[in-house]
DNA sequence: ATTGGCACTCGACTGCGTGGAGTGCTATCC
DNA sequence: GGATAGCACTCCACGCAGTCGAGTGCCAAT
């Protein structure tokens, strides 16, 4: 074992340890506790290099060490195994998700789960409708002068906005039109829609037209609009558990964060460029100063590779990475499944 | 003025001291700061009884006075005025909540409006599909065994559910059927949905009457999922701000507790009881040991009298009342207004 | 009934000394 | 040259005593 490595499991002993107890971690204990062959002297000298090198850091001068962002991301680089979950953990994981009713239920069983699994603070992302495929178009005249356009998407979600319009409407023509829209439109992807829908228009009596150009404006907007990208969070009860220790402060910039649906969205949209089965972000690596002192562990679900939308748990640095990138991962092999069947 | 009406008066000045400056009051601070025309040693003994009277306690023995629950009950019921909200601040609400597209986003905008107005954390219930009256009904043949449900209310609700049958659908029976259903249903409570519908299944070919069956078993199914009653949660940063000086320990089980809809729901439907235009429930009275050292501020929004649905705020037992019960007033009133529109 | 005076209590704050954990440096060993 | 042992040094945490001040309760006087 070269040098070089024994650093690495020096840095591995350090963050096991700060993880488990809080503390800064000092040369004799971590020779103590971990087998590494070597004395707390030659540990010191360890230590020094990965302070030099930005790993960790002392607190004060006679304090132990203390590991920084940049060695926490080493550790889950490079360090980290996954650990994967018991038997009966990926039982009651399965259990519990395929008693869900409906979509909403799968979600909510979800996002509590994996909160109660990590003992963070759990997010998980709705289906997004631009990545899903278009299942049905309903078209359902309500009173003389106003439609409900009815959208249902392959993960079963299903969106709904009513329009108001400037006559009468035909009910054969809307019949036909549902027809022509449905058999034109099923299956494909929902960033797809407006362009499929423009090119209907061409094919139609005036009548139709006009009302297809108002579906497609509907469609469209409807589409554009960020808000219908929800985030439900769960757990946030964890935060506070440990507030006091774990962050300078006060939770309140955590929490704030986390009621902003743009802000989650944004960073899970990052993660989701990764192209990892589980994607992490250390500490200001989120980009966000409510979030400076918290890591995200998030993985896709419901799709090939990226996955149509991600499931995730927050905590704080000082957080068990590889326990909860396996329950995060769990949960998200899980969703899928559940979602594809 | 008697000396009882004095004693309520010291009763007042301690609440708004303490609430202004977050530390017990003594009663030469009391005499410096509020016109009361009595020297301290007048104070003390009117403080010893109100102590006697369980209104107010002293922490430990040379500290000034604090007040308990049936201190601050004694205030909001007979003490409080409700102070109107300035022009200004009505302004903002009706702007904001003006602007909202849909129903989703009128009570997203209220929750966080008066998460801010009020500086604690909101709620606000969706309107109740039990109380509130159906619309429309409309029958979506998807393939040919798959029937979709789709509810719509007075209050813009929307619910859906997707029924399997065990044969193939017939397209003229649903049209019939679709137009039966809601000539016979439309303006009726939800609740009294199920009976209807029964009555229906009466007039009908049998083909049409084993439809009807299945389409009544969801809907009622849909109607006992308590579930479908949700409530909405903001600004629990706010909770964060404060935490130290106002919990004995951590935030830790009020955000739980904040996160248990069935918690809410029942606490909420508990105030509902109170017919009064805003109800208050003070540490203990909620009935939760969560939520011991809170207070929550409700009203009635969306209907006559106890309305369809509640909105509130929660925050510590040292709150602000009579701000707080006039924002929430003013957020329930524009709420009822613009659900109406 | 109200008030001024007074003794008393108790927490908050401060300063000081001690113990201990942990480091960095240097000389030494293999 | 890397690993080790020894040692002096630093600095925080903790306990303790003393002081200060806010506030009370009680009593005698008005």
């Amino acid at each position: 074992m070269s040098s070089e490595d024994r650093r690495l499991d020096v840095l591995r002993a350090i963050i096991e340890d700060y993880v488990a107890t809080r503390e800064p971690v000092g040369s004799r204990a971590l020779s103590e506790r971990h087998r590494l062959g070597v004395s707390p002297a030659t540990i010191r000298n360890d230590m020094a290099a990965l302070e030099e090198a930005g790993l960790i850091v002392q607190p004060h001068t006679s304090a132990g060490r203390v590991p920084t962002d940049m060695g926490y991301r080493q550790f889950v680089d490079r360090l980290a195994e996954v650990k994967p979950l018991s038997l009966p953990e990926r039982r009651a994981i399965s259990a519990l998700l395929e008693q869900a009713v409906d979509l909403d239920d799968v979600i909510d069983r979800a996002v509590r789960l994996l909160a109660q699994l990590t003992q963070q603070v759990a997010v998980v992302q709705y289906p997004s409708l631009r990545r899903s495929s278009l299942r049905h178009v309903e078209l359902v005249p309500v009173g003389a002068r106003h439609l409900l356009v009815v959208i249902i998407t392959t993960t079963g979600r299903v969106e709904q906005r009513t329009l108001e319009l400037t006559e009468d409407l035909d009910e054969a023509l809307v019949a036909r039109l549902r027809m022509r829209l449905n058999a034109a439109l099923s299956g494909l992807r929902l960033a797809e829609l407006p362009t499929a829908l423009e090119s209907l228009v061409a094919e139609l009596s005036p009548a139709g037209a006009a009302l297809v150009r108002v579906i497609v404006a509907a469609v469209s907007e409807t589409l554009a609009q960020e808000s219908e990208e929800r985030v439900v969070v769960a757990g946030t009860a964890n935060l506070a558990r440990t507030a006091g220790a774990d962050f300078s402060r006060t939770i309140g910039p955590v929490l704030e964060a986390l009621e902003e649906q743009v802000v989650l969205l944004r960073l899970l949209a990052e993660m989701a460029e990764d192209h990892t089965a589980v994607a992490v972000r250390i500490g200001r690596e989120t980009q966000h100063a409510g979030l400076a002192e918290t890591s995200f562990v998030t993985s896709g679900y419901g799709g090939e590779g990226p996955g149509v939308a991600r499931v995730g748990a927050v905590g704080p640095l000082r957080m068990d990475y590889p326990g909860t990138m396996a329950a995060v991962r769990a949960v998200a092999r899980y969703l899928t499944r559940i979602l594809a069947g």
